[in-house]
DNA sequence: TGATGGCTTGATATTTTATAACATACAGGG
DNA sequence: CCCTGTATGTTATAAAATATCAAGCCATCA
């Protein structure tokens, strides 16, 4: 993922092509609306902010509103094919749309590439930690800042 | 910390005499207004946002700007008196301003009180996390969202 | 068929959060 | 006192997000 050389047009076809099938699954509606700004979400691996996403989806046509890329991204995030990044108020595909989750990240200060973590182990961590400080769980998100592999060579 | 039967002014009173002891120390300048600030972020175990600090500073004076208040923000976080909640655009008092970390928090869905976990061993997982992803670390953070022991009562 | 109701998108305005840029004040060292 | 660096004041604006109401679309059913 955060190697430069892969073929990206593939990681967006296959992210549009699974929430096309979880939508068909769910009977939720994967507007053409709402597949663009996935396709957009996912034009690069590191988050893209509401804004660009909205500039974007306007070049050459005329300029939609902010609420119009709001609610796409609601949806998005709603069925977890994209998460949001807190510390950066950004955007970025999930790897792993198949299974709800809460998303947890690396995120490079160098180059802005960003790594889900999907380890379960993980997560069970943070869980636990919740509950020993007397609370339930609903939901976390965890973002560590660092320098990636490739920045560091 | 999250017994509402506290006496809360304990917990300010302790934060802002620690604050300047370690500003004594480090030899930066714990200025009135940064004094002022502190003092309301810590007027409730609650995460506060800088507008609410602006207009509880602005009560009675001439309003004060954003600049203002942010700039005194900046340095208390900077100072690790204060830790930013990212996902509550927030900012609230650190328990243990004398050794600097990362905050990582537990936040009450319910009553929007904090609690922040100074446990060793999480950031232990977390760090190590980085690193199997090929990271390095420089800094995280984790907001868990759940519901605290009062509210469940 | 065409009325109905629910969801989706469009459009306008505004709110909330944060920063840029430049001016003034103020403390400490010469 | 003057100089210098830091802190604060002031004005303006940028960036991020939401409230509200109108219009479009589409499936269902009378
Ligand atoms: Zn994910
Ligand atoms: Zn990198
Ligand atoms: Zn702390
Ligand atoms: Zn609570």
């Amino acid at each position: 993922m955060l190697n430069n050389k892969h073929d990206h047009s593939v990681c967006v076809e296959t992210a549009l092509e699974s929430a096309q099938k979880i939508c068909e699954e769910r009977e939720t509606r994967f507007t053409p609306l709402r597949r663009r700004v996935l396709e957009l979400v996912w034009s690069k691996h590191e988050p893209i902010t509401a804004y660009e996403v909205l500039d974007m989806l306007s070049e050459g046509k005329k300029r939609v509103a902010p609420p119009t890329v709001y609610r796409a991204l609601d949806f998005l995030v709603e069925e977890g094919f994209v998460h949001r990044i807190e510390s950066l108020n950004s955007f970025v595909g999930c790897s792993d749309p198949a299974h709800k989750h809460q998303g947890h990240f690396m995120i490079c200060t160098k180059c802005s590439n960003v790594t889900e973590m999907n380890e379960q182990s993980l997560h069970n961590v943070i869980e636990n930690a919740a509950k020993e400080n007397g609370y339930s769980y609903e939901n976390s998100i965890l973002e560590i800042a660092g320098v990636c592999e490739n920045c560091r060579a």
